[in-house]
RNA sequence: GGGCUUGUAGUUCAGUUGGUCAGAACACAUCGCUUAUAACGGUGUUGUCGCAGGUUCGAGUCCUGCCAAGCCUACCA
């Protein structure tokens, strides 16, 4: 015969593929605006994703940690900010464009720079619709149908620039970069690819000259290169001030280097050696040496200079400095004001004003100039070396380093005022602020010219000669382009120069890292973010882009709390890359496991660190996933069909330790929005869910739940209890899992008006018991110790159900819980508790004690309870039919 | 090559200032409930704490070196 009990009853599902429905919803009510409406602001500060790709598992983790973020502070009752952005121009996608006009059989020069740079924009309004797509199906709220982009935001940007321009922090200077003599332009870093190349390596001897030095004078320096061509372009010596280096006696010369490249440089001889001296290389810093070309008419007297880069891995120690054809070169001639020379063209041809090999390609004058260095007896050795060299990845031919101008900006001072405010930031890591001031710290002056079309046009008139820039212009510049739009600069800006002799229009454009920059002027108008979250490469990009820009005049950070996350890498560590075939694509996990899981997911990761993927740990998440719906759907189960009521003062212990651990959780809720990091609170709230609701609290009301009168006051706190749970619960996993806790808000108080995501969470009174926590821990130690002895029991087939038992525990520990508790706790059917052994013994007799080692003055004896079973609440009792008392009554 | 960071059971992680710190959960195995049942509960197994030295009475915890990985940067005459 089966007897009715009251079972949980919902409609609430296990999983749900309810997403779409959620969304429209949210969509529907304007869910972002409605969020909008409240006093307090928090606003997050977007840094705006490039706009070339479908969104990858960096995005979501970026974008589903800001949501979290924003809908958490929502649920503390903040009013959200945050408007999406995308990060339009640059490189990356000027060549995708042109690869793709390639595939079309079409060709870059075939359209003009307004309608290339058309192509560009629709290429990135493309990608920017599937990411905003992606974006919002990750359960990300925001103000999409205003986002910016830094496209439609160009003529904001050029303000911004020209304020720099007016307070003289732009200038025109030099620099170093990657060019191409076949394409005749200067080369980024991303379109350069290293192959090994042949090339010529000569060790060439320099006479010394430097007369006070009588013990050295005619002796003669060795440089080795790989470069010959850029030897007349020489303009110093590098050694270092710390290497030992040895004169010897060569083939009645005497020649210098270091000491550790002296059977290196033999081998290039191939001749033997009288050694006779050894000195530190400081001894040479200062002395002069004669040009190698100096009999060719190049009468220089460069200087000796120390480097600290100067290194003893090949050569000889001491290093030929051509200020024009190098980084370091140009470093260490800016240091001490050493010429840099301009004798090749665009072409890579020498000027014609040179010598012997005017006018001629520089590889191949190589030879010549071998040859010559031959006959002005100046070259050791000469032999060839494969080495890694860098190329272009288009023509494939060898690139060079040659000095360009370009526009920079002066950064001293912003770097000071950055550094002056730098606490009124909380970094999050803190470690993240000695990286940032380390990277500050070593940055030069900003370039901010690129040689490219696709950005924002850095609209100047500039003179020809002394790149003084005309700033009475700028008014001017400005009103043109505000009505003919920023394509048109590469056509009015000759007639606007017209205007001006002697000044001359700048073609570059801006600095991509300038665009993002100056986001806090078109996006933020000067207001302070509460948070900037990006990946720690940012350290060197947004975030440091963005410091200096709001510190241009006055100290002052844009951010107040700065917080960075790791980098997606799979479950070896490893970085996600197409050759690894590790990638994930995130819109596919959502289509599959839905946008919950993958919140939860993220929401897991301790982000600071690397964030490790694999489907395993998925599927680990997919469980607590699980978790939290079960969780959710058995108490709305339990509560809905169901009266409940009661207040505080009136509960059990058990009762009122539940509603303690819901306080405490409240609070780690709050903590864990304020400090912006939630794995801790996942990992607590699923603890919360399998250990003290699941595997306890649950399993123990089951009874009073089922088969109690409904009516009855016990059912009805129990249940009153289960709604405070529910009530915070669905708020806390809000944040989290924004769709399965809308479905159990609608459950709870039916759907079409509000949302979850409007609430705030509970101001509840300190539940929290320390007393009547200290005596559940007690409870839940007997408990454990009581479990293990009814295990052996089972074992032996003494019993299956726990309720087929009836225990006895000596202890002393249990003062102040009464035995009905304690039996309802333990899920028994009969339950003595004696205070000493002796007493134990007066009643059963002489018996063997089960107790553990970790739990003292605990002993616990159990055995089979003797009755009928109850049919309907399975407690056995003496004397009994098929049901006991309580179930008679509830029943009839 | 340099700067910052990380490395604890199969997995994800806890381990405060060096002294019950070798733990939790999941997974796995197994038993039970059949009244959360495409659920729930009990019990059990698992580790040279990246490797090698050092400091100390004592180190996962401090120091040094090395290895592996991530971000940034320099990739060299």
């Amino acid at each position: 015969m089966k007897y009715p009990v009251a079972l949980p009853k919902t409609s609430f599902p296990i999983s749900s593929s309810n997403h779409d429905n959620i969304l429209n919803f949210w969509k529907k009510i304007n869910l972002y605006k409605r969020l909008t409406q409240r006093s307090e602001e928090f606003l997050l500060h977007d840094g705006p994703p490039f706009a070339n790709g479908s969104p990858h598992m960096g995005h979501a983790v970026n974008k589903i940690m800001k949501d979290i973020f924003n809908r958490g502070k929502a649920l503390l009752g903040y009013k959200i900010n945050y408007i999406p952005g995308w990060d339009c121009h640059g490189l990356p996608i000027e060549s995708a464009v042109e690869s793709n006009l390639k595939k079309a059989g079409k060709r870059r020069s075939d359209f003009s720079i307004q309608q290339f740079r058309e192509l560009c924009r629709d290429f990135a309004n493309e990608w920017i619709n599937v990411q905003k797509d992606g974006f919002i199906k990750m359960g990300v709220i925001g103000d999409f149908d205003h986002a910016y982009t830094t496209m439609q935001s160009q003529f904001d940007i050029l303000k911004e620039l020209h304020k720099f321009v007016q307070d003289d922090l732009v200038y025109r200077g030099f620099k170093p970069t990657i060019w191409s003599c076949s394409e005749a332009t200067a080369l980024a870093e991303a379109e350069v690819e290293y192959y090994d190349k042949t090339s010529n390596s000569v060790d060439v001897k320099l006479e010394i000259i430097s007369k006070d030095r009588t013990d050295l004078l005619g002796a003669k320096l060795v440089i080795w290169t790989t470069t010959p061509w850029t030897l007349p372009a020489n303009r110093a010596v590098a050694c270092s001030r710390e290497f030992e280096y040895v004169l010897l006696e060569l083939a009645g010369e005497k020649l210098i280097v270091a000491s550790e490249l002296l059977d290196n440089f033999m081998q290039r001889t191939k001749k033997t050696y009288t050694l006779i001296d050894k000195f530190r290389g400081h001894d040479l810093v200062d002395l002069h040496v004669k040009h190698p070309f100096y009999d060719l008419g190049i009468q220089l007297e460069v200087p000796v200079l120390h480097s600290d880069h100067v290194s003893l891995d090949q050569g000889t120690g001491l290093v030929h400095i051509a200020p024009s054809h190098g980084e370091e070169d140009f470093v260490l001639g800016k240091q001490y004001n050493l010429e840099v020379t301009e004798l090749i063209d665009n072409n890579g041809k020498y000027i014609d004003s040179l010598a012997l090999i005017g006018g001629k390609d520089i590889f191949e004058s190589e030879n010549i100039i071998i040859e010559k260095l031959r006959e002005l007896n100046v070259l050791e050795a000469h032999n060839k070396i494969v080495h890694s060299y860098p190329h272009s990845w288009r023509s494939r031919k060898p690139l060079i380093y040659r000095v360009t101008p370009q526009w920079f900006i002066s950064v001293d001072q912003m770097k000071k005022n950055v550094l002056q405010v730098i606490d009124q930031v909380n970094w999050i890591p803190e470690f993240g602020k000695n990286r940032f001031i380390s990277m500050l710290e070593s940055r030069g002056d900003w370039c901010i010219s690129r040689q490219r079309v696709w950005g924002v046009p850095l609209a100047i008139l500039y003179h020809e000669e002394t790149g003084e820039i005309l700033k009475e212009a700028i008014p001017e510049i400005q009103n043109l382009l505000l009505s003919e739009g920023m394509d048109k600069w590469w056509d009015i800006a000759s007639e606007v120069a017209k205007k001006h002799p002697g000044y001359v229009p700048c073609y570059d454009i801006v600095d991509v890292w300038f665009e993002s920059g100056a986001s806090q002027e078109y996006v933020l108008h000067g207001k302070r973010a509460d948070v900037y979250f990006e990946g720690s490469d940012q350290h060197r990009g947004w975030f440091q882009s963005s410091a200096l820009q709001a510190s241009r005049v006055i100290p002052k950070m844009p951010y107040k709390n700065l917080i960075t996350h790791g980098f997606v890498v799979d479950n070896k560590g490893r970085k996600m890359s197409k050759s690894l075939g590790n990638g994930v694509d995130p819109m596919e996990l959502i289509a599959k496991h839905g946008p919950d899981l993958v919140r939860l997911w993220v929401a897991s990761q301790n982000y600071i660190e690397d964030i490790k993927w694999s489907l395993e740990h998925l599927n680990r998440v997919k469980d607590i996933e699980k978790r939290f719906r079960n969780t959710m759907k058995y108490m709305l189960g339990s509560v809905i069909p169901f009266s409940y009521e009661g207040c505080y003062e009136e509960m059990q212990l058990l009762e009122k330790w539940v509603l303690g651990r819901v306080y405490q959780l409240n609070q780690e809720f709050k903590n864990a929005v304020d400090s912006f990091s939630t794995y801790k609170f996942v990992k607590n709230l699923f603890l919360f869910c399998t250990v003290d609701l699941s595997a306890f609290y649950f399993d123990i009301r089951k009874d009073i739940l089922y088969c109690e009168d409904v009516n009855s006051p016990l059912p009805k706190q129990v249940r009153m209890v289960l709604k405070h749970i529910l009530d915070n619960f669905i708020r806390w996993i809000a944040p989290i899992m924004p769709f399965a806790s809308e479905e159990a808000w609608m459950e709870m108080y039916g759907s079409g008006v509000n949302s979850v995501h409007e609430q705030t969470i509970l101001n509840l009174p300190n539940w929290s018991d320390k007393d009547i926590d200290v005596s559940m821990a007690t409870v839940r130690e007997v408990r454990k110790v009581v479990t293990s002895a009814l295990e052996i029991m089972r074992e032996r087939k003494e019993i299956n159900s726990s309720l087929d038992a009836e225990v006895h525990i000596i202890t002393r520990k249990l003062n102040g819980v009464s035995l009905l508790d304690m039996k309802q706790i333990l899920i028994v059917s009969g339950l003595t508790i004696y205070n000493c052994e002796q007493d134990f013994y007066d009643n059963e007799g002489k018996r063997d004690l089960y107790s553990t080692a970790d739990v003292d003055d605990v002993q616990v004896f159990c055995k089979k309870v003797s009755g009928n079973k109850c049919e309907r609440c399975k407690h056995v009792h003496a004397g009994i039919a098929d049901l006991c008392d309580r179930c008679f009554k509830v029943v009839s």
